[in-house]
DNA sequence: TGCGTCAAGTTCCATCCGGAACTAAATCGC
DNA sequence: GCGATTTAGTTCCGGATGGAACTTGACGCA
């Protein structure tokens, strides 16, 4: 307990630009993250995205022996038949040789089928096998729920307006640099 | 070219719930999981956080041969100096053990320093070196221009509208389950 | 005081991951 | 039409990653 309690005296002093005071139970480190960090946009969107995505691989892998790449891929398929791997390492978080070994499990796993594209024969076209289409509906409804469960703070006024923000924020895509070049500047 | 078009005119039914028009160059596939997908809270904020992280950690391995998750502390540490390991992992996307290899490395790198705990053995407060301590004010800079240059198209309101939004969110993480549990309804 | 439980940090190991280089196919330029 | 360039997808490979189990130390309880 001394140990504790020497924390909370050490961390009180840092605390700034912050609420009234920080809600009881709250992890003094987060309270720092969220009230004394220059970066303010990162640390939520990092923390909400992990919170979210957390839970939610570890159910998929136990439940339906998926990866993380696999499930995007599903998933990205569930929302349109017929896209491209190119398409879903364009909306997606990860490389396109990671969702290309993505696919081909799936296709191994006989979730996903591959159809070569007429007029152009490097492109393939992905779409879900019934057996595909039935883990995207078992498990598109948790996750769902999962992200109301994270929103259940805000009202739906609230909501509204952080998913037009959010949008925003994505639109304005092309205006992000994609590499960072900075030479020694100190 | 002729696949192009056709990829176009399978696209467009889809759309949905969508604006007047979707932005010209907007990938499809980002406007599907903008305007058509269940999930638009999770999409929007792993986006965001990919696109934020991406650039920056590349950046930094190759400028500063660190590895995220020595960033990651790095960052941490140089936010509040003292804090422990689990500090980190209570406030970070990281589990405790990559975290863990991440402090030894970075204290063998003498970017950090380690001091026990006198009334808990246990554990271990963090301080930057002096060189630590540079290398968080050569990359601080840089991280806060690049989620400025991402948040270009909001104003200075919507930006503070959009913060406190997210920090309510944040603020209610000890409602979010840590692990899912759905025996199977089908 | 001594035992059972919990917490901080570490180690082990199989696996996944992603950068770089490659192949095959389409498109551009002339 | 034919070589140079770009693009979709794959392969290779080393190294990072994270779950599980472990160690050490603190704490609760009788």
């Amino acid at each position: 307990m001394l140990g504790k309690l020497r924390r909370e005296k050490i961390r009180q002093p840092t605390r700034s630009a912050g609420p009234a005071a920080s809600p009881a139970g709250l992890h003094p480190m987060i309270a720092t993250k969220l009230w004394a960090n220059p970066c303010w946009l990162s640390f939520r969107a990092n923390f909400i995205a992990h919170h979210y995505n957390q839970p939610l691989y570890e159910w998929i892998a136990r439940k339906f022996k998926l990866t993380g790449p696999e499930h995007v891929v599903l998933y990205a398929v569930g929302l349109e038949e017929g896209i491209t791997a190119d398409d879903v390492s364009a909306s997606s978080a990860r490389p396109k040789n990671t969702l290309s070994r993505a696919v081909n499990s799936l296709v191994a796993k006989r979730l996903l089928t591959r159809v070569e594209d007429a007029s152009d024969r490097r492109r393939k076209h992905l779409y879900l096998t019934r057996q595909g289409r039935r883990i995207v509906d078992d498990t598109v409804p948790v996750l769902v729920e999962h992200e109301r469960t994270m929103l259940a703070s805000l009202s739906a006024e609230e909501a509204r307006t952080l998913q037009k923000l959010l949008t925003k924020i994505v639109l304005n895509q092309n205006a992000w640099p994609t590499r960072i070049t900075q030479e020694r500047n100190s």
